[in-house]
DNA sequence: TCATCGCCTGCTCATATGAGCAGGATCGCC
DNA sequence: GGCGATCCTGCTCATATGAGCAGGCGATGA
């Protein structure tokens, strides 16, 4: 195309998009045929010139959502757009709302669903609708009574997931990291628990988030890991956590020590499920949804615009 | 329209403008009848969740261009877009190519064409081409003998202009401003001068920039005022200057003494003028673009988006 | 309870747009 | 300069979209 027909094609496209005229009423002031001008319009379309944006806060970006699928292998993909957000917090409630979307449309509706916990999964909580399924119960996937005065929250996450959905949590009563791989054996061998477990294992999906490995984790701030642990964990090579595990970008375990003393269910029974959502969204966890990615931790992703581009850029 | 509506709206908007699907398609994705898909798309649009924008250096805002002809009775207004503008040179130099391709479709080609000079002019003069009119004789309309080494830009700005059009250039030989009234008074009387005074009076057309009232001015780079002179100028109310002449935010002349000592047409001579092209862009320049409009001292306005955003909002 | 109003729906018909094709101009290559 | 290949143009026809309208539905107030 020479630099006549491209200045055509934008003057026709700001006729046919900012006047709505017809291509006929454009071809007329411009002295075109009407198919000279679709052609012109396609063209700029295809050229990148034109550019269609949907400002919405519940908008997604289906294209990116379908590459996701096609060239990360992923069953679903859910992206929401980044257009006109202020501030990580409301990323974080854009994707946290179309989690809760997700969840509520899925079909068919799990009878177990299996749950961890931490901001991202309690956000989800709360923007579910009450009746949002009609008798889900739920249960949490790893260890997670918090040692300060956040404690709770793992457990309310739960609970307002199932109560909402018209069924019961069962909670792993557990911390989710022991100091002593012993205590993590018994607490594992106790009846409850181990029991609690077996459910976990027996869910129809899995719905968790993932931490980047920096000193925000729930886990500094659950006591359970101090930042100089986090920053040892970096050293060996550690993008982020799922569900308490610590992984570097090939989605292996960082610190097995450490990983035997985690209570929950592990990355491989993770990986060997057919449903498994994760809600990954924000510029700091780019790295660690690289990682959940490529490993196929996940086989669903709700995650946001930029992080996608950033999946998809590799 | 209630929530679910809207959702529906976004749904379909985002299958229609990313998937390339038909109304009919999207009917029978989210079960509703293709009118009422149609109806959704419209109601979307009109509520502004559809963002349609022209990315190209060369596009045009044409529905700001129309409010600047109706609401502030311009004969014309060409509206450059900012989008995708790094930088303030970026946006200087869209304009001037878009007032070289607004000279260049003028119809009748004028015969005699009155210019300023400085920057915007000079950039104007380097982006038309040659031949871009046949036999466009141009004249300067304000004094522009530059006092320090940036000499000749104002002569090379109306010869480029001149020659390129396929005409010649006939200079003001004086200073921009005099330090005495009666020198002023003595160089204009001077039968040359005077007779390109009369010449210029004569134009068609006339094109010109306005200046901001800084220390970046072109005035104050050339010699003809000091920084002190500008501050003074704009703690008497000065928003900018036209063809030398400082003006307040109503185009009144803001030091009557220092006007009468400045050659070349004055404002009230280009205000009746029938074709006054004023070209003016860029944040720095909003209060004299919206002095410039407002007192009708041009007929066509070449400008960019946010500063007819700026005189729109007013 | 019922009449009335106004909005919404799904239609018909007119118009706008896109797909595909045959002829012709243009370009490069010898 | 002649020749073929390629691209471009303007058409026909099929499809998609928008305007406008009649009927139905629910809300509202007597």
């Amino acid at each position: 195309m020479d630099e006549i027909d491209e200045l055509l094609s934008i003057r026709a496209a700001e006729l046919y998009y900012e006047e709505n005229k017809t291509q006929d009423e454009i071809g007329q002031a411009l002295r075109l045929t009407r198919w000279k001008v679709g052609r012109l319009l396609a063209q700029a379309k295809q050229r990148g010139f034109i550019r269609i944006e949907i400002l919405h806060p519940r908008a997604r970006r289906l294209p990116l959502e379908r590459r996701l699928r096609d060239e990360r292998g992923l069953t679903d993909a859910i992206v929401v757009s980044t257009a006109g957000v202020q501030s990580a917090e409301e990323l974080q409630e854009r994707t946290a709302q179309a989690a809760a979307d997700y969840l509520t449309a899925l079909r068919p509706v799990p009878r177990t669903l299996g749950v961890s916990w931490g901001r991202t999964l309690f956000e989800i909580s709360q923007h579910l609708r009450n009746g949002w399924a009609t008798g889900v119960n739920v249960v949490q996937i790893n260890g997670g009574v918090s040692l300060n005065r956040r404690a709770g929250t793992a457990a309310a996450t739960a609970v307002a997931i199932a109560q909402k959905g018209g069924g019961s949590a069962t909670l792993l009563p557990s911390p989710a990291i022991l100091e002593r791989l012993a205590t993590k054996e018994a607490i594992e061998s106790d009846r409850v628990v181990a029991g609690v477990i077996e459910l976990a294992r027996s869910a129809d999906a899995y719905l968790f988030s993932a931490g980047a490995a920096d000193h925000n984790s729930v886990h500094v701030e659950s006591g359970y890991l101090s930042t100089a642990d986090v920053d040892v964990l970096v050293q060996k090579g550690a993008v982020g956590d799922v569900v308490g595990r610590y992984i570097d970008s090939d989605g292996n375990i960082v610190d097995p020590a450490l990983d035997a003393r985690t209570v929950g269910l592990t990355l491989d029974e993770l990986r060997s499920t057919p449903l498994a959502i994760a809600v990954i969204a924000g510029t700091s966890k780019h790295p660690v949804a690289d990682a959940v990615v490529r490993s196929g931790l996940c086989s669903v992703l709700v995650t946001d615009e930029a992080t996608a581009l950033h999946l998809l850029d590799g």
